[in-house]
DNA sequence: TGGCCAAAGTGTACAATGTTTACATCCCAG
DNA sequence: CTGGGATGTAAACATTGTACACTTTGGCCA
């Protein structure tokens, strides 16, 4: 834990206590409020008291602050996928349980699911993102693993977890784009029958 | 045509000629010159050989100038499906061709695809965008239906539709997000694999 | 033909942003 | 207690999107 701490008490301290921290919840925050662009470096100072130049401390740049927040996404991703995927009593239902979850995450958190995947192609922005993200991963390929009854690192694991994935991942997609009403009557009804169709 | 050509011949005159699709040219080539961000305004003025602010005797704001580049992009995509199916000799082969054609026009534009679907949800952008949208999408509709006997606009084809759709575009925003390595041994193989499993 | 006027382009200005450089303040180790 | 590294602030710069006022152009009508 490299928790420092140094002020916590004091209501207006010259030292913030955990700046780094701070402005990734504040990201996340303004990432969410207005949906779509992305927040000013500025912004997110000013909304967690804190002059622009602070965050200089703690990040190389502006991008490197996206890539903690898409980092923290990941990690989240991940305990929603899981927590999605208990709900299902045979390997099947928990696969679908966590499409379900996948889609959930993507319709609730648009603009940092469109970070995480948009901008951050996996490699060459840190170690923390890189393994968030393969956290994420490995839930999918475990679970087909589970199904199929084989490696999760086997060649056929390989492909269904290709042809679930862009499953899932498209139809994310193509919600939270607004290419598919999610206030239609019977959206529920349409993604279950989707994601049914991932069942290898 | 409304093409008026004021002065096609002279080689520097005072008026361009015709600045708005100058723009849309230079706007498509900077977007995917630099792949990722998208360009700035003044840079594309500075590319067609004009002021900033003589774009905004053509377009309102900037938006408007990224709306009908995003209209001339479905426009090449709605060709570039059509062209895909042409090759397959039944339905099916038809449909997996126009989703080849998906992908690989993903790959070769990723910034004008994520533009084209990440920015404009398909409503508040203009007419010409969404006629254009609407145009890519009925190739789609249309091949299913001929697969399935039913009309483009039944039940049936617009839940197929919906897995189709779901599966192509999921796979081509993994692979241009760098999630599916698209230069990876049996690339060709898994997209193939992965399209094929659209069979309603 | 000549002149006018709207369309199309330029110039100047402004606030906001990301980033750099120099300076100020705090807290803990010795 | 004290000095230095960590953490913050202040001032400055280039770039961006946009607004406003001006200028140039070329086709239409008398």
């Amino acid at each position: 834990m490299p928790t420092k701490n140094h002020r916590a008490s004091s209501a207006r301290a010259y030292h913030h206590g955990n700046l780094r921290e701070a402005l990734v919840t504040a990201g996340l925050e303004l990432l969410e409020r207005d949906g779509g662009a992305d927040f000013s470096l500025r912004e997110a100072a000013r909304a967690v008291g804190v002059t622009v130049n602070a965050s200089y401390r703690h990040f190389r740049n502006k991008e490197a602050l996206l890539a903690a927040i898409a980092a923290e996404g990941f990690r989240r991703f991940a305990v929603a996928l899981a927590a999605g995927a208990e709900q299902g009593r045979d390997p099947v239902d928990r696969m679908i349980g966590s499409g379900r979850a996948y889609v959930d995450f993507a319709r609730h958190n648009p603009a940092l699911f469109r970070l995480m995947f948009g901008r951050f192609g996996v490699t060459g922005h840190g170690e923390e993102l890189l393994n968030a993200a393969n956290a994420a991963n490995s839930v999918l390929r475990n679970g087909l693993g589970e199904i199929l009854g084989a490696a999760p690192d086997s060649p056929e694991v390989t492909l269904a977890a290709a042809k679930a994935w862009s499953m899932t991942h498209g139809l994310s997609h193509l919600v939270i784009d607004g290419q598919i009403d999610e206030h239609a009557p019977g959206f529920d009804q349409l993604v279950t029958s989707v994601l049914s169709s991932i069942n290898p």
